[in-house]
DNA sequence: GTCTATAGAGGGATAGAC
DNA sequence: GTCTATCCCTCTATAGAC
């Protein structure tokens, strides 16, 4: 185990930050290197292969994804915890815009790279899949299955399309589309 | 002018398909070259660069689509326009789960390719999202563009799910569910 | 117009000194 | 544990014969 778990830190930090700008392929190691003020032969000793930092980033941000959806439930009510989830886009419209989905865009990257990787992508969506349905039913919707479907589509449709644009206001309307669209379930 | 448009043709077919595949910075020119049948050198007479491939590509897909909406333009009632509109996912289910949307995954992709190719992704998106607005208002709908934008979001979602998973099944739903949209509006 | 050979750059990975 | 130097492969692009 090594000591200084600080360098290593800021290796995946830098590697998050540029494979949300620049994808996967492009980011090189010397980029993640620099931007995480490391020399370039030294993240061989944290990391034996750049596939291993897509896998170190791909657990990071299912991780992350799931202390905020942990943070979404301690909400009460099922429907105020998918209301809660919504504020994610709301408070993040320009990055969104101007980098895609954390979740997405990495999805959809790992599914064309022709490697083991692409493995990866499916836990990916899992999570906000599964969690979104569950609340849904606690809803006592028996269609949760289906209602899930169409929220997470929505979001990463509207992720695609705001990023396309380069466009925070996308998100904001659909943002308030699926706002209303949970009141009237 | 060359006189062996054929050679051409077959490269651009060539590139269509391994870029929706593999995306676009993971398809090299041999990749490209040999799926033709045409000697690597030999790509240079028809392009430049491997950016003018890209160029091409987007140009391609746009058209693509292009025929597609006047196809669906022909339906006398916008309803039914946008109706025919979804045969096209219903019936590309497969494809779509394997690949993702041809215009949705460049599209994410050329956003973070950090060249100016990403000056593309807009109209890769905006071809579907005019065309749609316009059926919306046809139906009398002065909200025409945010229903355009939800039914553009929803389906370009369900493709990113439909590949993430590689399940047909999403797709089916999903328009399933597009199409009982649809009808209610 | 067609094709071979190869230049040239970039990037992943390793050797080995400290 | 840290860092420099470098190997080696891949890929874009070009030179130049036919």
């Amino acid at each position: 185990m090594p000591r200084n778990t600080n360098k290593r830190e800021r290796l995946i930090g830098a590697a998050d930050r540029l494979i949300l700008r620049q994808g996967f392929k492009q980011t090189t190691l010397s980029d993640i290197a620099n931007d995480a003020g490391v020399p370039l032969g030294n993240v061989y000793y944290y990391f034996k292969t750049k596939r291993e930092i897509g896998e170190t980033i791909v657990r990071t941000r299912i991780d992350v994804t799931r202390q905020w959806l942990d943070e979404c439930s301690r909400e009460t009510d099922p429907r105020e915890r998918l209301l809660k989830f919504l504020e994610f886009p709301a408070c993040n419209r320009e990055a969104l815009a101007e980098s895609g989905c954390a979740l997405g865009t990495l999805s959809y990257e790992l599914r064309h790279s022709g490697s083991p990787l692409d493995e990866m992508s499916r836990p990916l969506m899992d999570v906000m899949l599964e969690w979104t349905e569950r609340q849904f039913a606690e809803m006592g919707r028996s269609d949760a299955s289906d209602l899930a479907l169409q929220f997470v589509a929505s979001l990463q449709g509207m992720c695609l399309i705001a990023n396309a644009l380069t466009s925070p206001e996308i998100i904001d309307r659909l943002v308030e589309h699926n706002r209303r669209w949970l009141q009237s379930l």
